[in-house]
Formats: structure tokens, C-alpha cells, sequence
DNA sequence: ACCCAGGCATTGG
DNA sequence: CCAATGCATGGG
């Protein structure tokens, strides 16, 4: 069935991160078609002229669809202030239609920074298959994403056999078994977003950051501390990174992830 | 055999 | 309060 975007939308070019740095086991890219498991079913994505394809779309499935291809992010007015800008003038229209994925659910959007932390997202990836494959529950072709609660339950020392540093495992099951309730921080402003997170064990700015831009979708998130964005920021402006996040108030979370992406295209 | 990669907490000055 | 250090894996 049809879920309508608003047009242009480039599906191959928005779900480019799924495949670009390894399969990812809880998103699952097979063949221009997106598999992912929800509410213990497996759901297919793909394109479809006016929108995308989704098996099943219903009242359950519609709503994290939505979020996952960000459906949410109001593209018309950041591609046209984009145009008026220098480098985003020229990066925007290549990367036409680019909508970027959403992590669905807090827990697993987290876990996942953790795991990404410090190390290449290839090695990122790579640990987080294994981790998706055992404490995962397959749905088809595609596994959900570990439950917070199967993680407060497992230990740390398997956490550490699938790859994870002693340091990362401990941050994991920790933040799994940690009295806070994740959805409820939806309902807070970036700053005590923020504040919240960088209180817990393990998750500091750049994952705080990320967590707005990539869970929450704040069109503000600015990952200042992120190595690949630093870099990007350097490449096309020959700028740092603190320096150019004011200048693109209040289009921050778009540009970087126009800007990220536009570093590794051919 | 190195060295770096989309951080973070801990330790030592 | 800032600088230095260890961390585990994958790719070059």
C-alpha cells in the first residue's frame, strides 16, 4: 500500500546509510527493498512513484515507517533557504529528494551511538550485526532491534564477546537497566534533552546530539564534536565546525546530514 | 606490524 | 580546570 511523501523524495538515495558501512541487520537492505521488524512482524519499504511501498501499512506499522524515513523533516523550507547560502547552494540540489532515516526508538537509537562511538562505523556496524543476531529476535529476513529489556537482562561479559569494549558493554547494560524513562524525554526542549543524557554513564555530547538529530529530529541538533562532520565542515568550507553551526541556524540537523552525506558520494 | 576511525570516563598535573 | 591515556574492532 501507498504511504505518500511530499515530493521530491529520493528513497535509494535516503536509506544510502542502511548499506553505506556494512549490512545493517535491524534495517535490512536487500535489493532496493528495506525490511524492517515491528510490533513482531516483518515490514517492507520500497520506492513508489508519489511516495513508498509499505507491506504491511497499518495504524501500527504507518507510524514507525514514517519516523524511520523521517517523514516528519519539512524539507520546501531548508532547500529554500539552502539556495541562498554559499556550498549549501550547491549541495542541496545534488543530493535532491535526500530525506534522512530516523532511528525509531530511543533505546536502540542510543545503544546504537554507543556502539558507534570513538571507533570507524565500519567497525561499528560490523559489532552491532553481531549484537543485533544474538540478542535480537529474527522476524524474516530482518531482526528487532534488541528490547531494553533483554539487554538489562544479559551481562556484560557477552556484550564483550561480540566485540564491545569493557567500557561500552558496562555503558550499555547499564543505560538498559537505568531508571529513565526515554520516551518521556520527547516532551523536553534540546537543552534538557541534553543535560539529561550527558548525565548518564557513557553518553556524552556527541551522543546527546546525535540523539536530537537522528531520534528526536531537532532541526537545531548540531553534532559539533563528530570526526566525519568536522572534517565535512572543513572540506567545503574550509571552516570550523563551531564557527558555521550558528550560521546555519535554524537548519543545523538537515545541513549536517546533507553535508555528511554529500562527503561520500563519488 | 602498524595507524586511524562519526567518544567517553578516568587519572594526573 | 586542561592534557594525557586506555579502549576493541575493521580497513588501509
Amino acid at each position: 500500500m501507498l504511504l505518500p511523501f511530499p515530493e521530491p523524495y529520493d528513497f535509494e538515495l535516503s536509506t544510502e546509510r542502511f548499506r553505506a558501512f556494512g549490512p545493517d541487520l535491524a534495517n535490512l537492505w536487500v535489493d532496493g527493498v528495506v525490511h524492517r521488524a515491528v510490533g513482531g512482524r516483518e515490514v517492507t519499504i520500497q520506492a513508489a512513484a508519489g511516495g513508498v511501498e509499505v507491506e504491511p501499512l497499518d495504524d501500527l506499522t504507518r507510524p514507525v515507517v514514517e519516523k524511520l524515513l523521517g517523514r516528519e523533516f519539512e524539507l520546501d523550507p531548508f532547500t529554500a533557504w539552502a539556495a541562498s547560502q554559499p556550498v549549501l547552494a550547491e549541495v542541496v540540489p545534488r543530493l535532491a529528494g535526500f530525506r534522512p532515516p530516523l532511528s525509531p526508538d530511543p533505546f536502540e537509537s542510543l545503544v546504537t551511538s554507543i556502539t558507534a562511538q570513538q571507533v570507524s562505523l565500519h567497525a561499528a556496524f560490523a559489532i552491532r550485526s553481531r549484537f543485533v543476531e544474538r540478542l535480537g529476535t529474527r522476524i524474516g529476513s530482518v531482526y528487532a532491534f534488541p528490547t531494553r529489556e533483554r539487554v538489562a537482562a544479559s551481562s556484560e561479559e557477552e556484550l564483550v564477546s561480540l566485540g564491545f569494549s569493557a567500557r561500552k558493554a558496562e555503558y550499555t547494560v547499564g543505560l538498559a537497566r537505568l531508571e529513565l524513562d526515554l520516551d518521556g524525554l520527547a516532551a523536553l526542549d534540546d537543552d534538557e534533552v541534553r543535560a539529561t543524557l550527558v548525565a548518564v554513564r557513557g553518553l556524552g555530547p556527541w551522543t546527546a546530539e546525535w540523539f536530537l538529530a537522528r531520534h528526536l529530529a531537532r532541526p537545531r541538533a548540531w553534532p559539533a564534536g563528530d570526526l566525519a562532520l568536522r572534517k565535512a565542515v572543513d572540506l567545503f568550507y574550509g571552516l570550523d565546525v563551531h564557527e558555521l553551526g550558528p550560521r546555519l541556524d535554524p537548519h543545523q540537523n538537515l545541513s549536517a546530514h546533507y553535508l555528511l552525506t554529500a562527503s561520500r558520494m563519488p
